[in-house]
DNA sequence: TAATGTAGTTTATATTATAAACTTGTTTAT
DNA sequence: ATAAACAAGTTTATAATATAAACTACATTA
């Protein structure tokens, strides 16, 4: 009856981080600290393991002299978002 | 941006429950578990918690001579919930 | 009356989320 | 030049959570 909800999307700071990817081409670090407010070891941390999970891709860089780390979303990632915002709607609806 | 998702129902045992609940005038202990495939412990320690929280009432009699807890959603409860879901829209559409 | 089943609760453990502390380097002020 | 403050993270420690295993109390069946 009730679907399981994918662990790893099932946060709220991976969730946030995954809700602004899907919507976008990419994101760096700085920017899903501010859109999320989230503390920057805690968003080290969750985008870490959206990595392991092949959810998204990082690339870390330079933009002038400063350290630059970008996101983006995978196309698991892609169906792992859908697939739990589907599951989520048995709970919810 | 994000709005905080209250944590006593984002936890997928927790929610199920709450989701039947919404639905139904009431529902026993053994129900509960067998909708939500729950193990009696995790059933047992995550009702505790919704009563703690006022999202639901829990009483305790007999169904013939076997005890029988029965559960209902508050008012609180169903405001909660629609917090919630509320709140989990703004991150999943 | 011994074994099995029902309806839970309590307790222990494993996992998770989160913040605090730290690192590395850059920019600004003195 | 160098000390102070800032930027962009990472690592580590701690607190909270979820979950299952073990247990209790009683009922039913063999």
């Amino acid at each position: 009856m009730f679907p399981k909800l994918d662990p790893l999307l099932h946060s709220e700071l991976r969730l946030a981080v995954m809700s602004i990817l899907v919507g976008v081409d990419e994101a760096d670090f700085t920017y899903l600290k501010k859109q999320t407010g989230a503390t920057s070891g805690n968003l080290s941390v969750q985008i870490d393991k959206l990595l392991a999970a092949g959810y998204i891709t990082v690339e870390k860089g330079f933009k002038g002299k400063m350290p630059r780390t970008t996101c983006k979303i995978t196309t698991a990632g892609q169906e792992a978002f859908e697939g739990y915002v589907k599951a989520l709607k048995e709970y919810i609806s």
